[in-house]
DNA sequence: CTGAAAGCGCTAACAA
DNA sequence: TTGTTAGCGCTTTCAG
């Protein structure tokens, strides 16, 4: 009934050497005569013998297989990071365990606690808020664990991103060098730190040097999503705004659409500026300006920092900022 | 140096029991005393002790993780169907071993072996070709495998999907209803079943069924991909199209900007009408009127067919077809 | 260069 | 209701 399964002592039995003999041909021991790894090799095929990854894992407390925690596949933005880690963690034979948050936090710590019961050799943990209870399972935990397009203010743990502060501020500098006023700015939840610390101290300082006054009333919470976006619209026209700097692309052209089923004509009488520059980007007419960042980059880099910490390899540097830049394309003038 | 595991013998010592017992409360087996249960509970709760699921998986022969092979992450249609996927694994326990393999034949058997490897309990594939070397590869195995959105031609394996064939057919019967006569069938490969036979069939049908002449010059193969779309545009212009039906939204999308880019009217002279039904379809300008079809729940049903066949439970149908309708948004008169 | 043997942490008969 | 005892398939000393 079951699948009878052949094992390595089978495989040493047919080419009459000892299991661990086996065993070092599949790890790729050199200390193996080339006779005899041949006629292992041979047998290991005329089997059709494959290693048991599981046995392996628990002989050898190593899976070969990381977490991935991630608040939402279908959001472009997350998506992207996912495929960078993918990618490398292949190149690296490391294997992907994908779990969605939903950006739930005891979701968080739920899904966090089964892939380290799974023994997973590392985590990496996309998510906007790093809880007090996520941040006690992190501490407790010996796995290392990286954190992609996610801040941690307190940078107890490692993490790949951008200079969020400034990256804002320079897009925010964009719309007053064309004499924007009343610039909105338009994003997640503040109590994220992203928004909260870094992205609306970017608003700010850009608004200080430019002599404007802050004004709490431009600024908009609400969540990343398109149909957010149109919804919102109304309001940031109602405030006055001229402008507007948006921390997600999805909500972006949500916002643009709004406006442009009003009829107010974009960029001449409104300007956007996104902050993803995911592929969506391209795809709203007009595209939509945006601060750009290497969205597969940062999945990648974290997936290799974590290889590195996995391997016990001194790090430099935990926190790494990749570079962002800004393209103007159509939804600025 | 080691995380100094604790383990279920750690558990047993404490609580002055078998660690068969503990194993017990630990699985909820009903044969144990309340009071046993309590204490050892207690026990467990003091230490911390969490079980390893490696060295459940290797005695038990079941890991509770499902191997998922999807073409791209990246494409909002195959994110959708995993996210369906991951929601009812979390909802039967299981976890989801994530593998991109840019429906890439060599790729994919690599990768389907690897997950093989690591003794998942199930598989889902998603992929427009089953090429003859994963075909073999699935055959052999005795692990279970479902395809979410993908069409088997010889319904070998299991699948969940909509009606290909019909689909088109209504949305080609829209626009000929609209007084095109020539209409554009723009999509991925033939040489993928789901185009070749299953679209191309349906786009065939109604052509017929109007007594229109079929024009292989309106066929168009390319990639699923914005870029694609765009690039299109003048060929499918020259050809004398006044309408198209496409087998993929970003496809679509590009078409409809490289269109809309080229100042035609749309829909007044030129119609477009998609097939997924994605989310990027409420996005565009005008919007996409387009087949639709439960993505979320492809991906789920298929998840669940697959909980089935892992149980061993006795399956009536092994290829479901969930119903799809067309909604007319902007892109059709 | 190769083999013997002791686990890895847990499940699952089988007894008691 | 509980304990004993074999393994699950492989890695990894330790000898030789």
């Amino acid at each position: 009934m079951d699948k009878q399964t052949i094992t390595i002592y089978d495989v040493a039995r047919e080419a009459s050497v000892s299991m661990a003999t086996v065993s070092r041909v599949v790890n790729g021991n050199p200390n193996v005569k080339p006779a005899t790894r041949k006629k292992v090799l041979e047998v290991i095929d005329r089997l059709d013998y494959r290693p048991n990854a599981v046995a392996r894992g628990l002989a050898s407390k190593k899976t070969t297989t990381v977490g991935v925690i991630i608040p939402d596949v279908t959001n472009i933005y997350f998506s992207s990071l996912a495929r960078g880690i993918d990618d490398v963690a292949t190149m690296y034979k490391y294997n992907i365990i994908l779990a969605n948050s939903d950006e739930n936090g005891q979701k968080e710590v739920q899904v966090l606690n089964t892939l380290l019961a799974k023994q997973v050799d590392g985590v990496i943990f996309m998510g906007n808020q790093i809880t007090d209870s996520i941040r006690a399972e992190f501490t407790r935990s010996k796995t290392p664990i990286v954190l992609a397009g996610s801040v941690d203010p307190e940078a107890q743990v490692a993490s790949v991103n951008i200079d969020y502060v400034e990256a804002i501020e320079e897009a925010t500098n964009t719309l007053i060098r064309h004499d924007n006023q009343k610039i909105a700015f338009v994003t997640g939840s503040l109590s994220e730190p992203i928004n909260g610390q870094y992205r609306l101290k970017g608003y700010k300082k850009a608004l200080a040097q430019a002599k404007i006054a802050y004004d709490p009333n431009l600024v908009f919470e609400t969540e990343y999503s398109y149909k957010a976006g149109e919804a919102i619209w109304d309001r940031v026209k109602a405030a006055g705004a001229t402008a507007a700097v948006i921390g997600d692309d999805e909500l972006a052209i949500g916002l643009l659409n709004g406006a442009g089923d009003d009829d107010v004509n974009i960029p001449n009488d409104f300007e956007l500026i996104t902050s993803n520059d995911s592929k969506l980007t391209e795809i709203s007419r007009p595209k939509m300006s945006s601060i750009t960042q290497p969205l597969y980059d940062i999945g990648a880099v974290a997936m290799r920092l974590l290889t590195k910490m996995m391997n016990k390899e001194e790090i430099d540097n935990q926190t790494i900022l990749l570079p962002y830049g800004i393209v103007e394309r159509g939804t600025t003038k």
